[in-house]
DNA sequence: ACAAAAGTGTTAAAATTACACCCATGG
DNA sequence: CCATGGGTGTAATTTTAACACTTTTGT
């Protein structure tokens, strides 16, 4: 008999938080679930996590599950373990939260899943209310200072516009241009330039080294 | 069918960092393992996490395995979960790390348990010395952040040597005396003095506001 | 010309770092 | 009185923060 069969632990969910740089800065990818409990309710894309699958690849599968495909995925971290043991009403179940990083999907019914700011959360299956909020204060930390996470939802290239607006989303406050621009020189190189946003002065991109 | 039976999840493990200050600041507690895998290797004391068991829970049980009473326990916190398949040589097992902070438990035999400094751990069974190198940072960086932590950890009087072995044992480097005294009057108070330590001029305790 | 957005500069405050010097105790 | 360890002071540097001013675009 194997570990993996002869023990009576609580099963193990991979709870996505699906992330991107929209109109809003960070917006989190919500989705209505299939299947009981919460059956129509938006909730974080989740999976049960497999015998010896990665946390990763169940978090990507898990973006799977609202549409997001794999090549869509840039970047994945694991971030808290929940681990009430209510918070599932089907029995004790570990939720192992995790980021992923994802450009270019736009969900094809918005009805079944869509893009959402932090602040216009809609209410949402589980503990998923609880998970977001324990759990942006944790990627606002990481924003900037964990290159990582920040390249994968950045993207390869990017305005100030868009550092700024993902800032503001994560910490919920707003941020000095200047200040911001000053710390992206530190940590990152500019490229060419790009305008395309229409009115105002056309900005610098930068990239990751 | 719940869903705590009907799926081939891998096994969920709490691995506890138990942590005292000792002489050589912070310390980690290990201990020989009394059943195979590993059996008669030094490990860190971990537990399978039971169906509905709190992580906490689980962690304060581990330390028990290896002699520490639950009385014993300041705190308990968890760290990074480590899902490498092939971590457990019985099969896939997650492995979710808990740092315990102890006080005034001395192994009965120190054959079978000892507390060792972060310079002089030996080597390990599964993947806990990669463990405790993935987590040593992690727990530098909580001290004297997470005062939750840094207070379990110390103990609710302690001196500015203490503190300076805990920061030295945790980061590796050394830190000076007169900067880590002004950390503390910012997040700590005195209360009388001491010396008992012998020789050299009594120095002021702290304690948690 | 004007508004909108981007770039740069300046300055004050705070935190970090590295020392230096003086004080209290045991031997 | 001297070695050992503790407390306080100081100054240079770096980081953070807040704000002002200039530049480039579209309308």
């Amino acid at each position: 008999m194997t570990a993996a069969t002869d023990i009576a632990s609580s099963a193990v969910s991979v709870d996505a938080v699906v992330l991107r740089v929209g109109a809003d800065g960070a917006e989190v990818l919500i989705h209505r679930r299939a299947a009981e409990p919460f059956a129509g309710d938006w909730a974080l894309p989740g999976v049960l996590l497999g015998a010896g699958e990665r946390i990763s690849d169940a978090a990507i599968r898990a973006a799977g599950k609202a549409g997001v495909s794999a090549a869509a995925v840039d970047g994945v971290g694991q971030l808290v373990v929940f681990d009430e043991p209510h918070r599932d009403p089907r029995g004790p179940t570990l939720s192992i939260s995790a980021w992923v990083a994802v450009r270019g999907f736009e969900p094809s019914d918005p009805e079944t899943a869509r893009w959402v700011s932090w602040e216009a959360l809609p209410p949402l299956a589980f503990d998923h209310t609880r998970i977001l909020a324990d759990v942006r204060p944790v990627l606002a930390d990481k924003l900037w200072r964990d290159l990582t996470f920040t390249a994968a939802l950045t993207g390869s290239e990017f305005s100030v516009r868009t550092a700024l607006d993902v800032t503001r989303s994560l910490t919920g406050s707003d941020v000095d241009r200047g200040n911001l621009n000053r710390t992206l020189k530190r940590i990152a190189v500019r490229s060419d330039r790009e305008s395309s946003s229409g009115v105002g002065r056309p900005g610098a991109l930068w990239r990751w080294p």
